[in-house]
RNA sequence: GGCGCGUUGGCCGAGGAGUUAGGCAAAGGUCUGCAAAACCUUUUACACCGGUGCGAAUCCGGUACGCGCCUCCA
């Protein structure tokens, strides 16, 4: 299959280190307030990556952070913690906080249908093994410590920034009033941050440098050395993270184990509201709660999401989501054509599902995998497919489902009673008893199901 | 100040030098006993100005506007 690496800025084809194995780690959730309709959109996208290559016969072992830790730092210049604000808002302890976003998060994964992560390790049930690797920099010679913590010296790395291809001097010339005098360089970035003198935490823990706790990046690098080995396959994670996050990740990685980090950088493009970005500090994002709020299927966002190339950004809007949950809906009841396969007719279905794995096998490409099957849909417009039209369909449904995970072939046939209903019904319209095929119109929309008449034959779809 | 991205019809969104993307909505119409959550049709879109091509929405240069990053952030 094909793919997009981000440090080429090409698409490759991708080829894992180790045969059928493939090594991905994915940035996750800071679980300290609920996910937006932005943090789902990239956790969809890993699915869809997941899916992609699980179908292309690869066995994934993923892993995907949960960060309940890294919050405690980075509020430096305005003085504004938002972990401890959360918790001191609702009384608890940063560890309540992050323990109850934690399980709205799993709760989402649900919602959405995205399939859990191999392995969800937490950043403070990993403090020793980032002390660890703190200790190889140190050891390496990358590392200072001065009155706030142990840093790490990026102008020992003399390729710091080349994921986001930097320009170093050019950040310099317009550089913020430097929050820490005591750095040595700009871009230097905390490894282990020292609590402050006179103040317990409640996450903080012992360490070679003194009590505190680990800086922004640190939790990645260990995690994916610890359970992905030292060379990772794939590295995913938002756009946002290129330039900082991710390079630092590298920076941290290669300096301590003195190979490459990531084979295959994976970013996925933000969603903006009213063209604007989303963020958890700016208070202007929604959730799935709002979704669900204005009576709208959770799936709906999954389908929005998925119709869109994951490296392009885009806008959210509710009239756009309309629009997906609408098309949802007509795929599943094309999907409710499987049941009813007594017309004729020999669309080659199969071609639109080699086309369909076609372009999710190229970087998921899953608005054109998308468009074939729209394409398919209008031939099966006021008719019923062939029996073996609604085999082929069956498979369609199954292989759309096993890469974008849309549910579409998880239906199941009509009970007895509605089909009873659809036969006394379409018995009484053969007699013209219009008042009897009425009636029971209205009851076969009680079963959850609409009727179409077309000339060739009665459509049901589901209602719900 | 530096780095980078984008601008496609009412909305969302692909594509990317010559061929209708697709979806949703709207209007008109059709089938039908009626109805539809059914079907068909529809005003031929690519910010602006130059350039290179037989030919540019698509390549190059510039302009405008928007957005992102350089600070936690998907």
């Amino acid at each position: 299959m094909k793919l997009f690496n981000t440090m080429s800025r090409q698409v490759e084809d991708f080829v894992p280190q180790n045969g059928k194995k493939v090594s991905l780690y994915t940035c996750g959730p800071t679980v300290y307030l609920d996910p937006h309709i932005g943090n789902w959109k990239t956790f969809i996208n890993y699915d869809l990556l997941v899916r992609t290559l699980t179908q292309a016969g690869y066995e994934v072992d993923q892993v995907l952070n949960i960060t309940d830790v890294g919050h405690l730092v980075g509020d430096g210049d305005d003085g504004e913690d938002k972990m401890a604000k959360t918790a001191t808002e609702q009384r608890k302890t940063a560890w309540e906080i992050a323990e109850h976003y934690t399980s709205v998060f799993y709760e989402g994964l649900k919602q959405l249908n995205i399939t859990p992560p191999s392995n969800m390790p937490k950043a403070t049930d990993h403090i020793q093994e980032q002390i660890d690797m703190i200790k190889v920099l140190e050891e390496k010679g990358f590392t200072y410590t001065i009155d706030d913590g142990v840093y790490f010296d990026t102008s020992k790395c003399s390729d710091y920034g080349k994921l986001a291809r930097l320009d170093l001097e050019g950040q310099q010339a317009g550089a913020r009033v430097q929050e820490n005098a005591q750095k040595r360089n700009p871009q230097d970035f905390a490894l282990w941050k020292l609590s402050p003198k006179d103040q317990k935490r409640d996450m903080e823990w012992d360490s070679p440098w003194g009590t505190g706790f680990p800086g922004w990046h640190i939790e990645c690098s260990a995690m994916a050395l610890k359970y992905l080995g030292a060379t990772i396959d794939i590295h995913g994670g938002g756009i946002d993270h290129i330039p900082i996050h991710h390079t630092n990740e590298i920076a941290q990685s290669e300096s301590a184990n003195g190979v490459e980090f990531s084979k295959f950088w994976f970013h996925s493009a933000f969603i903006d509201v009213d063209s604007t970005k989303m963020s958890k500090s700016l208070d202007n994002f929604y959730t799935i709660e709002d979704i669900k709020a204005k009576n709208i299927d959770p799936m709906a966002f999954r389908m929005l999401v998925v119709q869109a190339h994951y490296r392009k950004g885009s806008n959210f809007t509710w009239e756009a989501l309309e629009a997906a949950a609408q098309r949802l809906k007509h795929l599943r009841a094309f999907a409710d054509l499987v049941w009813q396969g007594s017309g004729e007719g020999q669309v080659d279905v199969k071609a639109v599902e080699q086309s369909f794995v076609k372009h999710m096998q190229n970087d998921l490409n899953t608005p054109a995998a998308l468009e074939v099957v729209s394409n398919l849909l209008n031939q099966f417009a006021n008719r019923l497919p062939s029996s073996q039209e609604a085999s082929d369909i069956r498979a369609l449904l199954g292989t759309m489902d096993e890469y974008l995970g849309l549910k579409l072939s998880e239906t199941t046939d009509i009970d007895e009673f509605a089909k009873q209903l659809l036969l006394e019904r379409e018995n009484a319209r053969q007699e013209k008893n219009w008042e009897e095929s009425d009636r029971l119109r209205v009851e076969i929309e009680k079963q959850g199901l609409s009727v179409n008449d077309t000339p060739k034959a009665t459509i049901w779809s589901r209602t719900s």
